[in-house]
DNA sequence: ATTATCTATAGATCTATAGATAATGC
DNA sequence: ATTATCTATAGATCTATAGATAATGC
């Protein structure tokens, strides 16, 4: 199930060779992570990016047939390396809900170390073409559901209420978003608080919900939305 | 305290007349905006933005003096309008742990009106320059501040058991991300869950943590990180 | 012969400004 | 005279490709 290496299939490239074009294509993801996390995708000119893999500008278009392309090999590899990061430490963890909190805290010691491709990833996602970007968020969907098998585990093995599978999904998400908000509310949080004062506390924020999260399905609202006082008076409106 | 117009202190423009200025500063953010959401920042030429505006190039220019500086006055209104919008539906709403439910449920129907806008921010604060971008974040701090207050508040009226500093900051930081998720996770959420099933749940989430969190403090860790599996292996290092 | 790589450049941008013009008020 | 606006363009990009060259294997 889960994949041995970056998801290249359907990237084009005019190089017969497939080990030349994998070994290749890791260069040029390699290089670019790096200027792209400290230019941005738009201010990177894919000759800097030839420049820095050692190759010319001519060759880099061998490998991949746009510059988009590179922008979703770069987002597909973290998005591997992430999902690899987490299976790797949390393998012989505890079942139930301490398989649970183990889990949150590998995966959060693993946007620790991949904060700047989360927050690259959150800037640079809406850049991608439609197609690629639909394939960056099955995998952002894929990684989530590590945590739904979790939380469904606990559920199973009765250290957790039963939950509504959309609540499961929900807190599975949130889960995903507390560990990316490490990465991209860094200016905020470093240097006022600890990795592992970070984990202490948002595992404790998660499972004192997850614990509660029986009652309400979060798929239901409660009716249309009311909408009462809405505040879009200003400029804007809501398409 | 609260501001009455957005901040633009610190832009220059060749125009004498104030009232005239922040007028074509107001129709220029209002045609960037829509721009901006619809292309990008850096996908948006600034002739676009004139043409979108009703006026020459060169007449953009004697209003702001880059480029850089539209994107500014975009985010700054932006935030602006969320504050205020949080404030007037904020205002006559109950005290202590009601008052901050009820918070939670205005700040994120806010951010379901301003979801595009806070995509937004989330996408091209990293383009803005150093000196644009610390004030973007100290907006979003100010706003923040209003869930400080609020806990706070619930604590001195007993609702809320006493907590740390650290950790009444650190819980208004994720409240404040529990909200831009419901903007910047819309490619999951919509269609799955309503926006009252969403805060319906969150809210439960967030005050089922906040009444447990009394114990662990946020700011200090358990020591230095012992990073034992780091999941670094591949091809990134940590600065 | 085939495959990989490089050089040179087409063609299309884009930001920002200089200098000219129109409108306003003394 | 002063202020606001416009036209025209300098100057500097940037992506992607065509066609030439070098390297490899039959």
């Amino acid at each position: 199930m889960a994949r041995k290496r970056p998801d290249e299939a359907g990237v084009v490239s005019q190089v017969k060779n497939p080990e030349l074009v994998h070994t290749r294509r890791r260069q040029i993801v390699d290089a670019s992570v790096h200027l792209f996390i400290e230019k941005g995708f738009h201010k990177t000119p894919t000759r800097r990016i030839a420049e820095a893999v050692g190759f010319s500008i001519g060759s880099l278009y061998e490998y991949v047939s746009s510059k988009d392309d590179v922008l979703y090999l770069v987002c597909d590899a973290i998005h591997d390396e992430i999902e690899t990061g987490i299976h790797r430490d949390i393998a012989r963890e505890k079942q139930g809900l301490a398989g649970l909190e183990a889990a949150i805290g590998v995966y959060i010691r693993v946007c620790d170390t991949m904060a700047d491709h989360l927050q690259l990833i959150y800037q640079e996602t809406a850049s991608l073409s439609k197609k690629w970007r639909r394939r960056v968020l099955d995998s952002e969907v894929r990684i989530t559901n590590i945590f739904v098998e979790r939380i469904e585990q606990a559920v199973d093995e009765g250290t957790l209420a039963p939950m509504e599978p959309s609540s499961v999904e929900l807190l599975a998400h949130t889960i995903m978003v507390i560990g990316h908000m490490w990465a991209f509310r860094r200016w905020f949080l470093k240097g006022r608080y600890t990795l592992e004062g970070y984990i202490a506390f948002q595992t404790r924020f998660i499972l004192a919900a997850a614990r509660e999260g029986g009652a309400p399905s979060a798929g239901s609202g409660t009716g249309p939305d009311p909408h009462a006082g809405n505040p879009s008076s200003m400029h804007w409106r809501q398409p």
